[in-house]
DNA sequence: GCGATGCTTCGGTTACGATCGAAGTATGAA
DNA sequence: TTCATACTTCGATCGTAACCGAAGCATCGC
């Protein structure tokens, strides 16, 4: 009954609990090192190391040595996509790990989702762009149309560029706490940067929310607006 | 640093062996009893009994009593959508559990992947249906056109009637033997089971492939065709 | 009623892997 | 060179969970 690929040994390497954190953490999209992974796995250095290194035998990580630090990404999106997707699920389950806790309302507000924006906000600005008709969605699907093309550009966005690239433009990405779509690939890693670069909001040090600030706040309602 | 759902409690679920191919099997979409499960996972009735039931209470399995049989499901689509996209994702790895055995081809040839078709045959009849303008694909979204409505009528779907209910019509999912999309959802339902009820092909007794009738290859192959 | 079948629960064994202390390697700083 | 930091490897411990035999329920056929 050995029918097509082995989906257990993924399935054991994300199912031991610091590594799930780990894995969770990188999801942040930044790169961290093993002391830094340790903590947030709530093991020590040692334990930590050969975590990490049975996730990088199996193509889970990726790892860049810079001076006599390790740094760990994510191996590539589809690993993203995984551990998200394992999360939206986990969510629709109630399997929770805890009760709603003091981070979780920046958390669901605004997030980064391995290297776009998600949570309320990520969702919301989707639900605009579709609403305006910049983005086309058909099913699960998404396209940019032309006039959101000329759009993205008003704002500093060169959609043409980011079309060379191999990476999927737009994709839909199902967000865990809000339960529905945001938008992720080049495009919406794209308009993250924007919004960072143009100091409307900044990532924090240790954990996945994304904080606005005042003004940016109210750029980004203004930008993108929902109709009652 | 407990952030979002609780990822390692699924993951561990499926990082058993014996529970990832219970899961595999279910992935064919007929209704297991326990002993058959027990026979997939290579274990005993009582030990497959224990692993069935941590996954009843992980919210993967559905059970239903039926005389003195237990027949085993998965618990609903979302399932299994997550274990065919931890195949997509194993298989893009190279995490295969043996090298291609004797019932491989059949496997990559036509096989049941919960309740609709996939491998070669699934993903050929989904490039036909877009080829022919049936199906309008958007990114990785699918919805089925006014000509695909009426095209469909012909063999005898009728999709106002799946549109009802609330299961999504069209929906794209990942070939792990392919690594590209096939059709499901309710429509990718319909079809399949139009198939099998003419007589064109017909499902194995202990696989998930699917077996086409020489008549019903022939009108396969006419009915989704594909130009060069 | 009876025995047979399908499955679960109990008890005890076993093995694997997560864990950490301690020692070893590499890089940088002084 | 020497010390400190970042990380890995080694070795040993410990807990958990997978596993099966045997016994216990439930349901069917007779």
């Amino acid at each position: 009954m050995k029918e097509g690929p082995d989906i257990a040994q993924i399935g054991a390497l994300i199912g031991d609990p610091a590594r799930a954190n780990m894995l969770a953490a990188l999801t942040g999209g930044r790169a961290l090192t093993a002391t830094e992974l340790a903590g947030v796995g709530g093991i020590t250095v040692q334990t930590a190391s050969t975590h990490l290194a049975k996730l990088e035998a199996g193509g889970l990580l990726a790892q860049r040595k810079q001076g006599r630090h390790r740094y760990f990404t994510l191996a590539d999106e589809a690993v993203a996509r995984l551990i998200e997707s394992m999360m939206g699920f986990a969510a629709g389950r109630g399997h929770l790990r805890h009760r709603p806790g003091p981070k979780e309302p920046a958390l669901r507000k605004a997030r980064i989702c391995y290297d776009h924006l998600a949570g309320d906000y990520g969702v919301r600005m989707l639900d605009s762009l579709i609403a305006s008709g910049s983005i086309d969605a058909v099913g699960d699907g998404l396209a940019l149309t032309e006039k959101g093309e000329s759009d993205l550009k008003c704002i500093g966005i060169d959609a043409g560029a980011l079309r060379s690239s191999r990476r999927p433009l737009c994709r839909s990405c199902l967000d865990w706490s809000e339960r529905r779509a945001h938008l992720a690939g080049s495009l919406g890693k794209a308009l993250l940067s924007n919004f960072l670069d143009r100091g409307w909001a900044r990532r924090t040090a240790e954990s996945r929310s994304i904080l606005f600030s005042p003004e940016g706040d109210r750029q980004f309602l203004k930008l993108f607006p929902i109709d009652a």
